[in-house]
RNA sequence: GGGCGAGUAGCUCAACUGGAUAGAGCACCAGCCUUCUAAGCUGGUGGUUGUGGGUUCGAUUCCCGCCUCGCCCA
């Protein structure tokens, strides 16, 4: 409702600016007129601060323009009501502010009815999130990218409040990446699993009601630890470090052996044995097994890669378990996914190869003849269009960034480039098979497949827009996937490219010595520790979230014992969700957080059990007085509201200006991003309305006209409480 | 060494992208439950917005220098 008042209002200005000034926007270096609250109700609704801005322009006063342009409104109004229809008049205060008062008796009626500015618009748009490698269990960071993307897509997805957009959910999966490989390498090395055994290790975990994703988090941390040395000693004997480097240099007899439960030197070939001896004592013993780790790490890296191999499939099998144990972690917290590309394809359906084509034709990429950089294909760093279209050997080599090596392997950034190229619809020939991996009740998740692809299956890549939420580390290379599409020509792709970046999620000192990790006192004198998987320092989020459920239970418990247990797990769960994502959602992206758990247990305060709590007291007053909000609000047509400009009055039309203005916060969350102004609206307004419930007691209220407006009241702001926290992907709880 | 980001109340964060008296939560102090649920409400204490300059009607916000911290790259 503000919203549609505030864009009637820039819309009138905008002309009176071009018909009495000869001004345009374009000319102000702006798109949009600002528009601001006044520090205080009295001075009005809503405030233009526009001629300051014209002040300089136009040789004038501010002061003095906005009388001006407040002579032109009020004429304008009272010439013909509907132009400006909701604004009773506009007046000057301050230095030169064009306040604006709304007709609140007109404003409440049309609140009152639901009427609000239509958001959404053309185009299909492609979120991408959480896009966690598939090899450990998702932590708190991962928490915050999947909270951050899915509240994202909840504000341009089509509901029942807004039109919204067409929009797609990917999540992308790194399954041939080198994080996978380490654990495929801790598996087969350090544990001497085959591919059948490791399947017999999955089943052993489901039987016994175990997480594969909890166990590979360990694994994953024992086997970065061994590639660094770990388990060594400098005074190891020559025969530990002969055993240590066989293990590493050959996998298959080292299997061979401990199925038979023989000595691994036992099971090598003479050559074999030859070259451990001569290696051993040609290094140090340090050295020489930290590289033959390091080997071994690239040789498993390449055979994912290559694919059609048993390391592969161990990894095919491994990562898809840990997949879909991502999936169930997200769904606890009511976040699902369109489709799931995996990087296996776009290796094996050669989508880089499509794109080195259409980057050589573009001029985009070239063969570097000299210097450091000899051989290999680059491509100019981040700059101008110019700078990266044409080419110009006399830039210094440094400038290149490298795409493919001279040994033929392609760089991250250049798959990274063609995945981009796809999704906005512009790799020639070239499109992922889909197959069905997951069913929600609503929809199906669908994954990428080298083979036939599943015709029910809807497109992804054609995307007119798309956001990456990605956190602020890959600013580089998502700049430079940026750069490619620009210098290719692809202006339109490259301006609808969000980078939709956001800082890490640390750990407080404090927190990180509870979950007992010990810290060096340089880390204890930080204000936060980086969580690390390599560590294995972290939050995971399952256990997060059975923290918070059971603390949200404990309190229902004791609050509503004779409500049966059942219902009171679900109502503690969606109390520990609300106070989970709300925690994800009140800070802005670029902030980064220093998890504690004593911030992200609290109930209390700016959290969102608050707001939750605010909705379940309104809803109690419909209950108690046996009615219901559609009928409280229907009522608000044929009420007198001429109480409204009362001092009393004015702290309940307060409430219901604030509730008016969700739309205005959806629309700026999407233009900036950020949904943290969504998350912190939904706060104020709960604040709001319990402010109103403290003053105003409703259900003894004898007066009718009075008890009716303050009942309309309640149903407003707890109609807006409920979208905006629906938005936020936070239900509200029936009681609490 | 280069690039990006941050520095605001004791602590954790906001400040509608340059606007009116810099606001919330936590913590602390003093009050409020036979009255729609106290996961709440009211009041109080708490600020040289890291620092020094500059830009203008106006700066926490933009520009430059310096100091701390974090991340990325070589």
């Amino acid at each position: 409702m503000v919203r549609t008042i505030q864009i009637a209002l820039q819309g009138r200005i905008q002309a009176i600016l071009l018909a009495k000034y000869g001004i345009t926007l374009a000319q102000m270096g702006t798109s949009q007129l600002a528009v601001e609250q006044p520090p205080n109700i009295v001075l009005g609704e809503l405030a233009l601060p526009v001629a300051f801005e014209l002040a300089k322009r136009l040789r004038k006063a501010p002061r003095m323009i906005a009388t001006e342009l407040a002579a032109e409104l009020n004429t304008l109004i009272a010439s013909s009501p509907d132009a400006l229809a909701g604004v009773a008049s506009v007046d000057v205060a301050g230095a030169g502010y064009l306040n604006i008062r709304l007709d609140r008796a007109a404003a409440v009626r049309a609140i009152a009815r639901d009427q609000h500015a239509e958001i959404g618009g053309d185009g299909f748009q492609l979120v991408e999130h959480t896009s966690i490698n598939p090899n450990k269990a998702a932590h708190i960071g991962h928490l915050r990218n999947a909270i951050l993307g899915d509240t994202f897509q909840r504000l341009l997805r089509p509901d029942s409040y807004k039109r919204g957009y067409q929009v797609g959910v990917q999540n992308y999966i790194d399954n041939t990446g080198v994080q996978v490989a380490d654990v495929v390498v801790g598996l087969v090395h350090l544990e001497g699993k085959t591919l059948e055994s490791t399947r017999a290790l999955l089943a052993s975990l489901a039987a016994a009601g175990e997480r594969i994703d909890f166990y590979c988090w360990d694994l994953y941390a024992r086997v970065s630890q061994w590639y660094r040395g770990g388990g060594l000693s400098t005074d190891e004997t020559i025969e530990e470090i002969e055993e240590q480097l066989a293990i590493a240099l050959y996998p298959k007899e080292v299997r061979l052996a401990r199925e038979m439960s023989a000595s691994i030197l036992s099971r090598l070939s003479d050559v074999q044995r030859k070259t451990v001896f001569d290696e051993a004592r040609s290094l140090t013993p340090y050295e020489r097994i930290w590289a033959a780790r390091k080997q071994l790490r690239l040789d498993t890296l390449h055979a994912l890669e290559v694919g059609g191999n048993e390391t592969a499939a161990i990894a095919e099998l491994i990562s898809t378990a840990v997949l879909r144990r991502h999936l169930e972690t997200m769904q606890r917290l009511g976040i699902e996914y369109d489709f799931l590309p995996r990087e296996s394809e776009i290796l094996s359906l050669h989508f880089w190869d499509a794109a080195r084509t259409l980057m050589l034709e573009r001029g985009v990429l070239y063969l570097e003849t000299a210097g450091k950089n000899k051989g290999c294909l680059v491509m100019r760093r981040a700059g101008s269009a110019q700078e990266i279209a044409v080419e110009d050997s006399s830039l210094p080599y440094e400038d290149a960034k490298v795409i493919v090596r001279s040994n033929g392997t392609v760089t991250y950034v250049g798959k990274d480039i063609a995945y981009h190229l796809w999704k906005f619809g512009l790799l020639p020939g070239k499109d992922f098979g889909y197959a069905r991996f997951h069913e929600y009740p609503t929809h199906t998740c669908w994954i990428s497949t080298a083979g036939a692809s599943d015709a029910a299956a809807p497109a992804f890549g054609r995307a007119d827009a798309i956001y990456n939420v990605i956190d602020s580390r890959q600013n580089d290379p998502q700049n430079n996937v940026v750069a490619a599409l620009r210098g290719m020509g692809f202006t339109d792709a490259a301006d609808h490219y969000t980078h939709f970046s956001y800082e890490m999620v640390a750990m407080t000192p404090r927190c990180a010595e509870e979950l007992g990790y010990t810290l060096s006192e340089e880390d204890r004198a930080r204000p936060f520790v980086e969580v690390s998987g390599r560590k294995g320092y972290g939050v995971k989020a399952d256990d997060l979230l059975d923290k918070l459920i059971a603390a949200a239970q404990a309190e229902v418990d004791t609050r509503h014992p004779e409500i049966d247990a059942e219902e009171r797990v679900r109502i503690a769960t969606q109390i520990a969700v609300g106070a989970l994502r709300y925690f994800m959602l009140r800070f802005t992206r670029n902030t980064v957080i220093a998890f504690d758990f004593k911030d992200a247990l609290s109930f209390e305060g700016e959290t969102g059990p608050y707001i939750q709590y605010a909705i379940v007291r309104a809803a109690n007053i419909f209950r108690k007085a046996e009615t219901t909000e559609e009928d409280a609000l229907s009522t608000v047509a044929g009420l007198d509201l001429s109480t409204l400009a009362s001092e009393e009055g004015t702290s309940l039309w307060e409430t219901w200006l604030l509730a008016a203005r969700l739309t205005v916060l959806i629309e700026q969350a999407i233009a900036t991003a950020e949904p943290a102004h969504l998350a912190r609206y939904a706060f104020q307004l709960a604040q709001q309305f319990n402010n109103f419930y403290h003053r105003f007691h409703i259900l003894t209220e004898t007066d009718a006209t009075r008890r009716a407006l303050l009942m309309a009241t309640a149903a407003v702001a707890r109609r807006e409480m409920v979208r905006a926290l629906g938005l936020l992907g936070i239900e509200a709880p029936p009681v609490m």
